[in-house]
DNA sequence: CGCGCTCTTGACTAGGGTCAAGTGCAGTGG
DNA sequence: CCACTGCACTTGACCCTAGTCAAGAGCGCG
């Protein structure tokens, strides 16, 4: 029952409202479904692959990522996570994690209260609607980085992936038209992109060398994001940032 | 209302026995939220990407799939539908389908009564739960769809998810241990598994002169199902299948 | 000061894509 | 009944994208 008065509204909030505009009593749900703030350094396992009763989170500050590893020792980034993202929501009704959370930067969480989410579908269907709508969006993200490895080279799987994490960032008030900051590693992003890190490397300065983009110091600018973006038929619609639906 | 005797139980119904086991108002519900049964020929276009105001199924019978087409004219499969899985639940919310469905077989299909899910979440939770979990698993199996295509190489790929395919059959009664009717084209084949037909039939002939398994009109058997699965360190924990759950 | 990590670049290799040609059907129409 | 077309599958030859191996630079930290 923290309604002191809602401030500025955090990037969760924020991104709800993007499907639709939500009520008072609404926003004081959404408030109940989170436990208290908790902050965790970067690097930590939140959940591990094959973690049985693992938990969910609203990430409200800073960077997360899903991935699972291979018996090789390999591993594939499944999911970034920013401020205002779940984390392991969808797969809190398997019987064990299918695969690991680990921080990047140093977060702040807050864990679903899932006891709760019960009470939500039956008191707020709408929250519920827009929590199931983000969930839905999340894994239309997946779907889209599966095509993106599976069918894009190289470079242009890049380019989407740092396009589309730059639209995120926007969706939650981080970053601006040309720039954001992201704190991955070049190791890191091969393995979300699913290849290698001396590859990738060479794709960030084939970007930079023909004046598309620049990855440095953990910032992102776009130097022509217009071009970029059809040269490689970049279409965010799957991201369903359509304005609030009013119902 | 349909309650004349429950015969055999159909697919759908027997997957979800898997997570939890179903009472008789359970079972009840599940039949109301479907409409009725429906046949589409082989190779229709059930929901196209870009469509507003899709619906979503249940496939009975048969084949059909999930796929994203890219500028290019190139397609990547994201999903295949067997018996007894949803199709477009997950992006039921989206204002618009961000892939299209296409069957692969003659189908049987009722459609998801969607104004009937918020009662299935009040009445009969245990229910909505299981539906919820089902829809995670299938975002566990895109998940590790994501995790072969980025990072295990062709013939791992193809054979994770020929024994994927196998495991789910076996999960809704089709198929035996070491065979099941697979009616996908090799060129489908690789639109799922992100190369090209022309190397994925390299690698079938090479699983099938290695005696590991050979898919040929229409059927995969499996010649030594054990040493391809440790081979390519195959665990289907992600697949979920434990066993009721009874709460 | 040295260790470890990220980033960078070059040289070489190989897995998988491209191109091309050919086989074996099943359907269709003369 | 037989040509003709189209599709799924096969195989070979060649090439290119991305992986592997190796070495070095810059930097934060104990």
């Amino acid at each position: 029952m923290s309604s002191h008065k809602p401030a500025a509204p955090d990037a969760l909030t924020q991104k709800l409202g993007t499907f639709l505009a939500l009520g008072r009593e609404e926003l004081a749900m959404l408030d109940e479904l989170q436990g208290p703030r908790t902050y965790i350094p970067a690097g930590k396992e939140v959940v591990y692959q094959g973690q049985h009763g693992h938990a969910a989170y609203v990430l409200r500050e800073g960077w997360a990522c899903s991935y699972k590893r291979l018996i090789d020792g390999s591993r594939q980034i499944i999911d970034i996570g920013v401020p205002g993202d779940f984390l392991g929501l969808r797969s809190l009704l398997l019987r064990t994690s299918d695969q690991s959370f680990v921080t990047l930067t140093d977060v702040e969480v807050r864990r679903v209260v899932t006891s709760k989410l019960w009470d939500a579908f039956r008191k707020t269907p709408r929250l519920a609607g827009a929590l199931l709508w983000a969930v839905s969006r999340d894994e239309a993200m997946v779907v889209e980085h599966l095509v993106s490895i599976g069918r894009r080279d190289a470079l242009a799987r890049t380019a989407h992936f740092l396009l589309e994490l730059g639209a995120r960032m926007r969706l939650v008030g981080r970053g601006s038209h040309d720039s954001y900051e992201c704190p991955l590693s070049q190791s890191m992003l091969a393995d979300a992109l699913g290849m290698t890190a001396i590859h990738l490397n060479r794709v960030l300065r084939q970007l930079r060398e023909s004046n598309l983009l620049v990855f440095r110091e953990g910032v992102v600018r776009f130097i022509d994001r217009e071009k970029l973006a059809d040269m490689i038929g970049f279409d965010l619609s799957y991201l369903d940032q359509g304005g609030p639906v009013l119902d």
